[in-house]
DNA sequence: AATCAACAAAGTTTCGAAATTTTCTTTTTT
DNA sequence: AAAAAAGAAAATTTCGAAACTTTGTTGATT
């Protein structure tokens, strides 16, 4: 079986996962018509393969569908990405507060482990002059942090439905934020959630969540207005 | 085109539709197989369309996905109706708090409006012998009276999200509420909603909502606890 | 008699092409 | 020349059948 698309065909995963992976790191214009001839090809897919694994990710609110008129990536506005990140917090807020209640010093000492990871990353990055070689691992190591923070939660569905807020922060993040949403104010605000996570401070703890994620509608806000050249994506 | 099942074919909307209501409305058992066979005879619908409308269902949460195992109706537990009930009072409570942030007078007349037709069924519940005839118009009022509550709210990423788990909830308590999740106690519940909705009051109006959600779960509790004979769908 | 392997049946997924709808281009009319 | 209509091209959706996987049954072996 052909693999037209070299860069991405080799990789592991399902053929799921690669799109997916493609959007979720910007491999598509935001706005952008999705034609499935365009994901066959590049994608060495058959057709309908293709048109599963778009309807599968317009179910996980990642594309938008117009009846008889395809697939489209979701057009990324200061407004889409305000709200995106608002119901990122509601929900990584409630799955640390139920981390909180009922985590272990197991999960305490993952925790621990998975900011020690990023914060390593994220110094390297404040000394380093191009952002971009590390924005791929640093996406990474950030979504395991908050996944760990997570993690203690006993319901699945809260989890799940973080987990899906979380990838649509990020493909948005992708689209609209000038380094990807990594700057210097990350460092400390990554530190001030662990803290209060380990201090078992709830309260503490969500507010430390909703700045953090406050902070990316800001940055937008100052370094780049109204337009921004990413967005008019498709003509 | 034949219609095989003119109990169901014949209705209105996308067979898209028409799946999702029989889904919601306990046309399969909890945690049964969803053959794409049985699918495509009681619906008229050839393999692939089946398919893809199984797709969608289970991008929306509503069904689960075995690789080469076919889709499933969830399992329906105590565990997981008290997980969507929780997950449903979150986004019920974020949007009630938008509306009542946003909310004009426009607002507060649909809502009064939508609360008076809830409350006049309900009136009529309680005084009756049999629920069962009332349970498809309550289902469809009680739904737009919780939309209509959160219809100020300006993010429909955040609708969208509570809509969702309002559809999954209801899936659930279809399948394990011994009537449907109506009781003589959520008439005053509803009121309590509208009031402090009507007061601008958050904090008040949050915890109606919560109090409202959590009383589904007693119910099951007290009246059937530890295994039902709905839940042990399959064989 | 029980275990295991081979076989058969049922069900799920994948495929390439036909049918439908939209979109773009060309032609005709005012 | 502009607007409307007709036609052609491109893209999306739908279809029925082939390929593959799982599940259930029968028969052979210990």
């Amino acid at each position: 079986m052909a693999n037209p698309d070299p860069h991405t065909a080799h990789q592991h995963g399902s053929a799921f996962d690669r799109v997916k992976t493609a959007l979720m790191t910007g491999g598509f214009k935001a706005g952008s018509r999705l034609k499935a001839d365009q994901i066959k090809t590049r994608f060495g897919l058959s057709a309908s393969a293709a048109r599963e694994i778009l309807l599968r990710l317009t179910g996980e609110g990642l594309l938008h569908q117009e009846e008889n008129r395809g697939f489209h990536v979701p057009e990324v506005t200061l407004q889409s990405l305000n709200d995106v990140m608002q119901l990122r917090a509601l929900l990584e807020g409630a799955c640390a507060a139920e981390s909180i209640a009922h985590g272990d010093v197991e999960w305490e000492a993952r925790l621990a482990a998975a900011h020690h990871k990023l914060a390593h990353l994220e110094q390297k990055m404040r000394e380093a002059s191009q952002l971009d070689p590390f924005i791929e691992i640093w996406t990474r190591t950030d979504s395991e942090f908050h996944e760990t923070l997570a993690s203690a939660c006993p319901s699945s569905t809260l989890r799940n439905a973080r987990q899906n807020a979380h990838e649509r922060s990020r493909m948005h993040a992708i689209c609209i934020l000038p380094t990807y949403g990594f700057r210097d104010r990350t460092v400390p605000e990554h530190a001030t959630i662990l803290e209060s996570a380990l201090n078992r401070d709830v309260s503490a703890c969500q507010a430390a969540i909703t700045a953090h994620l406050e902070s990316f509608s800001l940055s937008v806000d100052v370094l780049s207005p109204p337009t921004r050249h990413h967005l008019k994506g498709t003509k």
